[in-house]
DNA sequence: GTCTATAATCAGATAGAC
DNA sequence: GTCTATCTGATTATAGAC
């Protein structure tokens, strides 16, 4: 029961932070989505940063799920490319929350989150086994640091990219997708 | 002396959205910066949100004053490469401001701006214009709309890769730049 | 136009009863 | 654990003297 709410908390956090981020989320807001008092809501989480970094944790889980559901044999290429397109399928959902990489005291908080932190280099450390055995196989780019390739996919669940397209409203979202996958991948360059 | 003094608020609001976004600069600080009262600030720019304007149209102002120093005889790519680089320098040397695209009111403020709105009209025009000539020229993968390229450049301003390649510490700044400008135009895949 | 002082509001966090 | 009510501090914006 305990567990339930505490997860009601953490999808509606989940929400406005993809909506407006994480400035703009109000705990009044949340605490209101949730149908508790803003007081109960403390009872859960310490602060505003625990419920960013809870959310945060969660997604991290999300990931680890989609990452060892993928097919074993499959190339470690289209393993990554399946990963940017559950990502960007979250962001287009209205499910990836953001945060600002400025703000320091949520960082502090981040940092300090075990859950987190060990989500995210779960999370890292496959990516980048993925990334190096391509670069071996000659299929991405080896003058690219891994670490470069590693970012460079973790940006695409912020990238405004997808927002515009969607505003513009001339794509559908898998259109978007295949989009950004291609520039992403294939570059802006004909090949 | 008005003008200077204008020139100076846009200055600060310009490194202080570049350093900590817009949601978290205050206009105290921003008085503060500049050596002048809050109250002083406000007789010059009506609200903060018409501040982040105000830094915005400038910010085209530099662009469109860039465009016009590449020169004629460039080809339309190389142009449009020396354009991201000039972002990229600016963002890196924290010279380019950001702000939120969810804030409502601030949207409002800045599409009622006609120096803004003018300024990124000329930008996009001249940078659509590229666009179109490198993929007719088959060096602009041609199957990409250019309302879709045009984004993806834009986007180099806010990329998070380089914030964290610069906080790794192991690149310079312009092997930075190298970088992302070869997996913005030439993608991970290796070719 | 610049200042000091202050209003007005909002949001994160807490007190204390039940 | 949940609630109502409140505190506290920060922040945008303004009043009014010079």
């Amino acid at each position: 029961m305990l567990q339930a709410r505490e997860d009601a908390i953490i999808r509606s956090v989940n929400l406005l932070l993809a909506e407006k981020g994480f400035e703009a989320m109000t705990v009044d807001e949340v605490a209101a989505n949730v149908g508790i008092a803003k007081a109960s809501l403390y009872k859960h989480f310490p602060s505003k940063e625990d419920l960013a970094a809870a959310a945060m944790a969660h997604l991290m889980e999300q990931a680890l799920a989609f990452l060892g559901s993928l097919p074993e044999e499959q190339a470690p290429l289209e393993k990554l490319r399946a990963v940017v397109r559950w990502m960007m399928r979250l962001k287009l959902g209205g499910e990836m929350p953001s945060l600002p990489s400025q703000n320091s005291t949520l960082r502090t908080t981040l940092v300090a989150h075990k859950a987190y932190m060990d989500g995210l280099m779960g999370v890292s450390d496959r990516l980048g086994a993925w990334i190096e055995e391509a670069q071996a196989q000659g299929l991405i780019n080896p003058k690219l640091p891994a670490i470069a390739v590693l970012y460079t996919l973790y940006a695409r669940a912020c990238d405004p990219v997808m927002e515009f397209l969607k505003m513009g409203g001339l794509n559908t979202d898998e259109e978007i997708i295949e989009l950004v996958l291609s520039t992403c991948f294939d570059g802006l360059n004909a090949r």
